[in-house]
RNA sequence: GGACAGGUGGCCGAGCGGCUGAAGGCGUCGGUUUGCUAAACCGGUAUAGGAGUUAAUACUCUUAUCGCGGGUUCGAAUCCCGCCCUGUCCGCCA
């Protein structure tokens, strides 16, 4: 979430963050609940300050005067309570005063909160203005020598593609029937080599980010609190997209979420902590199972591995101090790392900057890593797929919004407590990395070449589907 | 799941209706003393919100916070109710 104190200063920044991200949260409603709520609560202050100091003063004497009003008769008794009546009247005005504050503020604080998370992280000055991903500029592009992005799939390598989905059949990598007939659309099994596949890719991950980038590995949670969604800012925007098990309607506890992604995780580590300058940056990486119910994106990408409810993947995420030359330069060290590992599957790929219009709530600058996928794209007039850019890994900048949500922070050299900036990072998303390793790795006869650097994790297997 | 016990500051631990933002100790920071270190002594040492003074560091006032939420009361860490969590024993179980 956005310091309402620079709100209050800077309103135009916030106006212009929501327009360039192309959302739409009323932030001169805000202002003036924030200017109520505020009015309301410097007077119930007030009150309180009022009230303690009568209490202090007058209390101990109201309390003697109980006592002896218990033991006396007559006019003694009269006297003592209509004392104590005076006495009472100011206390009993002030409470009720405070009380009509207390019902004020209820009544405005439930949308004073609700807008105020609403407000997006505005996007950093120099990220292009844009719509939304058709506006995105292309970085730079890489393909290993063998491989030419003027020429189709079939130019390149002498025969036509096929589809990941024929190859997952043909050797039997996975099998959407059965995935379907237990869960339903969008689900699937991976089968033998497959899976194998799958899970050489997710170690290889891990191992890459803990032994050549020093990354601490961690096992998180993926059924988490609702405070974790909120506090990394997937809630209340993205409400829809989360498994909800409804653990209230037993009776018992309080809600859980599935995670989406092991940000949410790793990020909820330090929630509500202040750590030393010394422990930072913390640098986390964590393989996680991640569930979405991808609602909205009916009839999208329905067949094979693209876009399903349930994956895994290797997960990045930098906690630095309050810097944005610090954060920039981790973002671009994340990217870096990125490369590396598609560098070493030898898949093409390309770096979009996403434009104002593509960001997220929380972010403020975000780059995707899309790789080249011959079985995507329209059907050409040979008859098959034209091949095309898919989103396998996207890297952004928080700033300080995800960790003011979660209430981290740090002390700065100066000792004053600092929200901290974070980051996160795709290092690897399974299965759905494996469509461009097997679209592009395939040989004439369909058969698929094993990235050398998997096949340690693989069992020394180097082809799949060979004679 | 059942039966007890308990949740207080960075930690330990007292308090069980007003004098308690909270004793005492540990830790920590600053200082004094001392060949050095240690010890001893003195002083400070929560977080967040609001208002104000200041060029700023900073300071002053004020409110809230003793697991969380609600209630009783003129007044709650303290009494009552609900929830959450932790420990121990029993049951079940990868």
């Amino acid at each position: 979430m956005i310091d309402l104190k620079e709100l209050r200063e800077y309103p135009d920044r916030f106006r212009q963050g929501v327009a360039d991200k192309g959302m739409s949260v009323d932030i001169d409603r805000l202002l003036a609940l924030d200017e109520a709520r505020r009015s309301i609560l410097t007077r119930q202050e007030s009150a309180r300050a009022e009230q303690n100091r009568i209490s202090k003063e007058a209390g101990p004497k109201l309390g003697q005067l109980k006592g002896k009003s218990k033991g006396a008769h007559g006019e003694e008794k009269a006297a003592l309570e209509a004392a104590i009546t005076q006495l009472e009247a100011r206390p009993a005005a002030l409470k009720l005063e405070i009380q009509e504050c207390e019902h004020r503020l209820l009544a405005i604080e439930p949308e004073w909160k609700s807008l105020w998370m609403q407000v997006p992280q505005p996007p950093a000055a120099d990220v292009p203005k844009g719509q939304g991903s058709e506006d995105n500029v292309e970085i730079r592009r890489w393909a290993p020598p063998q491989w030419d992005f003027q020429k189709t799939f079939e130019q390149n390598r002498g025969f036509k593609p096929r589809t990941h989905v024929e190859l997952l059949k043909l050797h039997r990598l996975a099998d959407f029937e059965r995935g379907v007939k237990m869960s339903g659309t969008r689900h699937y099994v991976l089968t033998g080599l497959g899976m194998r596949l799958h899970q050489a890719v997710l170690r290889y991950a891990v191992d890459f980010m803990a032994d050549a980038r020093g990354f601490t590995p961690m096992g998180v949670p993926v059924i988490v609190k609702e405070e974790c969604m909120v506090g990394t800012g997937f809630f209340p925007a993205g409400r829809e997209q989360a498994y909800h098990i409804e653990e209230s309607r037993r009776g018992s506890g309080h809600d859980l979420f599935l995670t989406g992604t092991g940000e949410v995780g790793l990020m909820g580590i330090h929630a509500d902590e202040i750590l030393n300058l010394e422990d930072l940056p913390l640098k986390y990486c964590t393989v996680s199972t991640c569930f979405r119910r991808e609602a909205g994106a009916a009839g999208k990408d329905t067949a094979g591995l693209y876009r399903i409810h349930q994956f895994d993947k290797v997960e990045q995420v930098v906690v630095c101090e309050a810097n944005d030359a610090q954060s920039r330069a981790w973002h671009a060290q994340m990217i870096e790392t990125v490369e590396t590992i598609l560098q070493s599957f030898k898949l093409p790929y390309r770096l979009l900057q996403c434009c104002t219009g593509d960001l997220g709530v929380k972010n403020e600058d975000m780059i995707d890593i899309e790789s080249w996928m011959p079985g995507r794209g329209e059907i050409g007039l040979d008859g098959s797929p034209q091949g095309a850019f898919g989103e396998t890994h996207s890297a952004s900048r928080l700033r300080d919004f995800q960790c003011r949500r979660l209430n981290l922070r740090y002390k700065d050299a100066q000792g004053k407590t600092q929200f901290a900036f974070a980051l996160n990072n795709t290092v690897i998303a399974s299965p759905r990395v494996l469509i461009p390793i097997l679209e592009m790795h395939q040989q004439a006869d369909g058969s698929i070449i094993v990235p050398p650097v998997l096949r340690p994790y693989m069992g020394g297997i180097g082809q799949i589907g060979a004679d």
